[in-house]
DNA sequence: AAGAGGGACAACCGCTGTGGA
DNA sequence: GTCCACAGCGGTTGTCCCTCT
């Protein structure tokens, strides 16, 4: 049994895309349309197998995309983000317009990463590396599995760069400890955030639909009050994703 | 000058979710 | 309800290039 191959590896070519190939592919693209990823590769003329053709696609040859360095405003946003959702590299993508996945999956684990780490923050928890123990609520998905990491500075200290920085002195400018509070009190238009009639978690509310983290069927009466119309008096428009878009202008650094 | 080591990034692999038969 | 094809996702690997010794 098993599943079959994606694509006949004998008769594909791997590794970097050249210019002719990246031609063809745009040019199949641009007369066609995307989808049907399986077939592409043998219409567009391409030794490639379907998932390296959308791939390449999507990374580097779509014409929406941003290329060059990240801003100063989209690494925070991407902090934010992250102590959110976790690893959810395409949700964060989403709210990038022009960056992908796999670029911000880079960039994370090539800048953000060590970045974090110099100003004291463990990546994976978002919290102080020395304070990572203390009982706080954050919203994080991702798993403690950067203890070794932790268990490896037992000195206070981390990596080369930061061989004068005691962890103890977090990063001042930046307070990444989010939270997530019970509704202060009932607004006088206690709508749940409904779709079709079905409420929605928070899951759900930030555009991770039918997520493995979804809790819709676990709480659906859980009543989260979210009021769009009345978001920051109510102070429960978290980071305004009831509105199902997260503009990261809103997003104030503390 | 040359080799080692590490960083950055493109690409691949394997798994999961979804929809249709 | 089950199987299969497909698209998409996240983790990992491969390779290039730069810096250091």
């Amino acid at each position: 049994m098993g599943r079959s191959p994606c694509c006949e590896k004998a008769h594909t070519n791997k590794g970097a895309w050249t210019k002719e190939e990246d031609d063809r592919l745009i040019a199949y693209i641009r007369a066609h349309g995307e989808g049907c990823w399986r077939s592409l590769p043998k219409a567009a003329g391409l030794l490639r197998c379907g998932k390296s053709c959308r791939l390449r696609w999507i990374n580097y040859l779509r014409p929406d995309l941003k290329r060059g360095n990240f801003t100063k405003e989209e690494d925070e946003l991407i902090i934010k983000l992250h102590s959110l959702l976790g690893n959810k590299w395409s949700l964060i993508a989403g709210r990038l317009p022009g960056r992908t996945d796999n670029e911000i999956k880079n960039y994370w684990n090539t800048h953000i990463r060590r970045k974090l780490l110099n100003r004291g923050i463990d990546p994976a928890t978002h919290r102080p590396i020395n304070k990572a123990s203390q009982d706080v609520t954050t919203i994080s998905f991702s798993g403690a599995k950067e203890e070794k990491e932790k268990i490896s500075n037992p000195n206070g200290f981390i990596n080369k760069e930061e061989k004068k920085i005691p962890v103890q002195e977090s990063c001042p400018d930046l307070n990444l400890d989010l939270r997530i509070s019970p509704p202060y009190h009932q607004t006088t238009q206690p709508e749940p955030l409904k779709t079709g009639g079905r409420t929605l978690c928070f899951i759900c509310s930030i555009g991770a639909k039918n997520s493995k983290d979804c809790a819709c069927s676990i709480d659906s009466s859980a009543g989260t009050s979210n009021s769009s119309s009345n978001s920051s008096s109510s102070g429960y428009d978290f980071l305004g994703l009831n509105s199902g878009l997260l503009d990261y202008r809103s997003l104030e650094m503390k």
